[in-house]
DNA sequence: ATCTATTTGCAAGTCATTTGCAATAACAAC
DNA sequence: GTTGTTATTGCAAATGACTTGCAAATAGAT
């Protein structure tokens, strides 16, 4: 997309803000460039958290209503994470290449891991059914190397038990 | 797993569920037979609706409880689906091979798609990374032959407009 | 400097999903 | 079959992410 190139080129959003009839506030720069400046992904909350360091009066419905705007530019995408880490959408500045997001079950670490074979299911999708993608999210649950030396090969037990919502390994 | 299989070959959760100190209850097989026999995924309100043809008392907390029970024995899947219908989730009882929902960001239409390399990424995976793999969730958006004809190749305009929520085709 | 449409912040809503709790029912042991 | 224990249910109330209405603020064109 040669639109979004353009837009990355001059370091910001500008003239691709300027051709869908956007304007480019205070705001909106900072939130885009939040995503920009992280190496992950974060949720709205974060990007709250982060924004309010040099926008302390902005506020929540902002970051909300920007990164829907972002998305719609394609310069953000929106992951789900497998809801490993609750109930909310986590964002990213849009990466060159295809890439999945690898949760361990165990610890609940996430990274990223991008191999040819994910290029190849775009393409076997355009010739078997003249299907145009925009974008693939590949989210991939499972137990990390770390993890199967310290307890084995076996998951834990699969019976329920309370643990605080946000360190909840979340098995699916 | 041959846990699972072993449920699955007593046409339902018994053995499974016992092995985990569960209880078969009415509602907890009637959630199981739905989603077993849907042919596609569900949210919890139409799972819902369906169970309450059956069992007009159901709730619908015993619904996302045993769609939690579910998802820990692993017979059923999560899925998000780009909250291309909104922000809920879907299930599904799992299938037996990887594949992908394939979403159109036009008219909304979701389908099923599997291509070998989607096999090959968990493989990457494994021998890079010696991540053990669980599930492998895969989502892609973009637009299908039939609206790529009718509306040719550009998608709509980027341009943000209202539309009723159940229906707005959220482009990300 | 002016004008107009976009964007913002606030407050109040919406809606899927969760939790507390007493009543009910599975199922193992008699 | 009866009994006892404990998982599970249904109800009501809460939670929390996200959205909407609206008047005030401001980006960017003229």
């Amino acid at each position: 997309m040669p639109l979004i190139r353009q837009a990355r080129r001059q370091g910001g959003l500008a003239l691709l803000a300027k051709q869908q009839g956007l304007r480019l506030t205070r705001q909106r720069r900072l939130i885009y460039s939040i995503l920009e400046a992280a190496q992950t992904h974060l949720n709205a909350k974060q990007i709250l958290a982060e924004a309010q360091k040099f926008d302390p009066g902005i506020d929540q419905v902002t970051i909300y209503r920007n990164l829907a705007v972002l998305k719609r530019l394609r310069v953000v995408d929106e992951l789900d994470l497998l809801h490993l880490k609750g109930d909310q959408h986590y964002y990213e500045a849009r990466q060159v290449r295809a890439h999945s997001h690898v949760a361990c079950l165990s610890c609940g670490k996430v990274f990223e891991f991008y191999t040819p074979a994910m290029k190849t299911i775009d393409q076997a999708l355009e010739k078997e059914c003249g299907f145009e993608v925009s974008f693939t999210r590949i989210e991939i649950g499972g137990y990390c190397a770390e993890c199967r030396k310290k307890r084995g090969v076996s998951p834990a037990s699969l019976k329920g038990h309370k643990v605080p919502r946000s360190v909840e390994p979340e098995r699916i």
